[in-house]
DNA sequence: AACCACGCCAACCGCCGTCCA
DNA sequence: CTGGACGGCGGTTGGCGTGGT
């Protein structure tokens, strides 16, 4: 039963990294770089996983790391961006300078949960994906959410990869890549995913229903505006698909601050999409 | 001093996607 | 097309330190 192991656990040390092993790391990576970490124990002479040296460079090693201390700036995004992002440490981390994935997941599972769920306004509670998906399912037109409250989607439940949206534009806004233009190939995830998120209206102007009865976004509302002035466009919210979406969440202070994490998902979507078409 | 409970966090585990032969 | 190797990711575990009794 189970999974056979990453690798044969005979022989192979485990538990905290002990100062020598650190040096011996060190030493051979800063020769020889990453890379192969199936391999590099040996070649290295560490008898570890390769997967343990990876995590222990990865999280610990590597030059710009910072540890502890995590500002009251830093805890501040944390929280903003595990309301926009859900459960994605590495995208988060990747906003975070020096800080990992691992450390901002247990800066989060030990500090703050406590922290926020004492205050509990702010912690982001997790409606069942059934409700989720019947509030935006049924077409390509998404049907528009309730209009109180703001909206944030918990992002766990879609894995951004390129096969997946590649293989399925339809519920996608059709955001190609410069040299592709046949109209059905690959879409960027983040253009996809968080870009219709940043651009999803919230306010009671920004949806009109049209004549067939399907709710549509207003492109005179403001949201709108700021929508396009930000480089999304209104087809993008149409092709919104409630399916794709783990869970709605009310919460007031996002609404406060909607524009500003706007700005800062249009920010994220920017540098992803960047690495993305790299 | 001894014991226990609890919190923190480094490390591990298992799943998944990508790459490549 | 297929399967194995590899790498990335999020969830979970377990050891250790600390504070309370």
């Amino acid at each position: 039963m189970g999974r056979k192991p990453c690798c044969s656990k005979e022989g192979l040390n485990r538990g905290a990294w002990t100062a020598n092993e650190d040096k011996i790391l060190v030493s051979y990576i800063s020769t020889h770089g990453t890379g192969k970490w199936g391999s590099l124990p040996k070649r290295a002479g560490l008898k570890r996983c390769g997967k343990s040296c990876r995590l222990r460079w990865l999280n610990y090693l590597r030059p710009g790391i910072k540890r502890g201390n995590i500002s009251d700036d830093e805890e501040e995004l944390i929280i903003r961006l595990h309301k926009l992002l859900g459960n994605r440490w590495s995208l988060i981390a990747g906003r975070l300078p020096g800080r990992t994935d691992n450390e901002i997941k247990n800066y989060w599972n030990t500090t703050l949960v406590k922290r926020l769920q004492g205050g509990s306004s702010q912690l982001p509670s997790n409606p069942s994906p059934a409700t989720a998906q019947s509030k935006g399912k049924d077409t390509a037109a998404a049907t528009p959410p309730p209009v109180t409250g703001s909206k944030v989607i918990q992002t766990k439940a879609l894995r951004c990869t390129k096969a997946f949206f590649g293989q399925d534009t339809a519920c996608m806004p059709p955001r190609l890549a410069p040299e592709e233009s046949d109209g059905c190939s690959k879409i960027s995830p983040f253009g996809s995913s968080l870009g219709v998120v940043a651009a999803f209206p919230s306010s009671s102007d920004a949806w009109k229903e049209r004549d067939d009865g399907v709710q549509v976004e207003n492109p005179e509302s403001k949201e709108a505006d700021d929508a396009a002035n930000m480089g999304f466009y209104p087809d993008d919210l149409m092709s919104f698909d409630g399916a794709m979406i783990g869970n709605w969440m009310e919460n007031d202070q996002f609404q406060q601050d909607s524009m500003l994490d706007v700005k800062l998902l249009a920010s994220i979507l920017e540098a992803e999409e960047q690495v993305y078409w790299s």
